[in-house]
DNA sequence: GACACTTTGTTAATTAATCAACATTTTGTC
DNA sequence: GACAAAATGTTGATTAATTAACAAAGTGTC
C-alpha cells in the first residue's frame, strides 16, 4: 500500500459495509437490494457500483477481510515447541482472536444472527479447520504420531472455538480480550473438566 | 426548498452533526476541535468549512433546527376553545413533541449530558415559555384572566415540560410517544395527584 | 403468459470533496 | 515572555461521487 487510500473511497466503502450488515439483519442477505444499500448508506446507487460488483461482491470482500484477520492470529504451531505447549504464547494468540472479534463485532453478529447468511457458522468452521490443517502440513507434523485422529481433534477444536466466540457476541457485557484470554487458555492446557475446578479420577 | 439538496451535502451534514454530538459527549463541547470532528466524520477538515463557519455555527444550526421543531409542534392554543381544554388536541400535541424528541434523540441526551453544552436546560425552558408567552400574545389572551400568575404558571409548566423530557430520555425502555400522550393529558387536566389516583379533598 | 412495476448496470456532464500547502492564530510548557 | 506544537482558515488543482437518463432484466400479480 504505497499510495494513501482518498478518505472518499476509505469512507463510502464503510458506509456501504454499515449498511450492508445493518440490511442483512433486518431483512435477511436475500431481501438487500442495491438500492436500500445505496438509500441506508446515502450514497448514489451508481457510487456502489464503482466500489463493488453486486452485492455478491460485497459479501464475499467484507466475509474474507474479517476471516483473513481471524486466521492470521490463528497460528497454533507457534504454540508448540517440541510436543510442548507454550502457555504464554497461547494465550497471546486468543487475546488477538478476541481482539479481531471486537473489532469486527457487527459483522459476526449479523452474521451468526437469525437472517444471517447460509451455514455461516459451519463454513467458519470449516476456515478454521483447514487452516490449521495447513499449518501443520507446512511444519511436517505427521498426524499418525496423535493418539486421537487428527480430524476429531479438528472438528472437537473448530467447534468449540465458534461456540465459545458465539457466547461471547452474545454478552451484553463482554469479558475482555485479556479475560477471555486467561480463560480460554486454562480450558485448553486442563481441558473443560479440570479448569471448572473439577478433580479428575486416576487413571491405571 | 425549489431543488433537492445534492446527496453529498446532505450526507455530510449528517456525518458532522453525528460526529460533533458525539465528541461533546465524549470530552464537552470546548475540547472539541475542528480537526477531531473531521476526524471523526471521516471528512477532510476543508470539507467542514464549506458547511460551518465554525464550531459555535454549527451548535447554533443543530440547536436551532432541534428546537424549532419542537416549538413547532408546541402550540397550546389550539387545545383551548372557549376557555375550555379539548382533550383530543392536548393528546395529540404531546405525541408530537415526543415524536419530535425521538427524532433528536441523540442531540437532547448529549445536551442534558454531563459533558452538554452549559445551561442547556435553563435555555430550553426559557424558550419553551417564550414560545407559549407569544402564542397567548396573538390570540388576545389576558393574564388577568388566569387565578394564577401567568409567570407562575409558564415556569410550572416548562420546569415540568423538561423534567419529563429528561426521565424519557434516561429510560433504557423508552414509552412511545402515544403512551406519554396517554399519561401526560391525564396529568395536565386532572393535575398529578389525581392522575396518581389519589382523592382530593372536597374544598368547601 | 401478459403486463406493470421494480431493480439493475451503465453512461457523460457536472459538482462537492479531497489533497497539499501555506500563513496565521492559539495553546501548552518551561 | 519565549518557543514549539497544535489548530485554524484559506487556496487552486484534482478526483470521486452525483445526477439524469436509458435499456434490459427480474419480480409479482392476475
Amino acid at each position: 500500500m504505497s499510495k494513501k487510500m482518498d478518505l472518499r473511497v476509505k469512507r463510502t466503502r464503510k458506509l456501504i459495509n454499515e449498511a450492508f450488515l445493518k440490511l442483512i439483519q433486518q431483512k435477511g442477505f436475500d431481501s438487500v437490494t442495491i438500492q436500500d444499500i445505496a438509500e441506508e448508506a446515502l450514497i448514489n446507487r451508481g457510487t456502489f457500483y464503482l466500489h463493488y460488483e453486486d452485492k455478491y461482491d460485497l459479501l464475499e470482500k467484507i466475509s474474507r477481510s474479517a476471516i483473513d484477520e481471524l486466521t492470521s492470529v490463528l497460528n497454533p504451531v507457534l504454540h508448540v515447541k517440541e510436543h510442548e505447549v507454550q502457555i504464554e504464547k497461547l494465550r497471546t494468540t486468543i487475546e488477538k482472536v478476541y481482539e479481531s472479534m471486537e473489532k469486527n463485532q457487527v459483522f459476526y453478529t449479523v452474521m451468526f444472527g437469525e437472517h444471517g447468511v447460509y451455514n455461516f457458522r459451519n463454513n467458519l468452521e470449516e476456515v478454521i479447520r483447514e487452516n490449521f490443517s495447513k499449518k501443520m502440513i507446512e511444519l511436517g507434523v505427521r498426524p499418525e504420531d496423535f493418539e486421537i485422529p487428527k480430524d476429531l481433534i479438528l472438528h472437537f477444536i473448530s467447534a468449540a472455538f465458534v461456540g465459545v466466540v458465539q457466547w461471547w457476541l452474545k454478552q451484553s457485557t463482554k469479558p475482555s480480550s485479556q479475560e477471555m484470554a486467561m480463560k480460554l487458555s486454562k480450558i485448553i492446557t486442563a481441558g473443560p473438566m479440570q479448569a471448572a475446578g473439577l478433580k479428575i479420577e486416576k487413571q491405571l
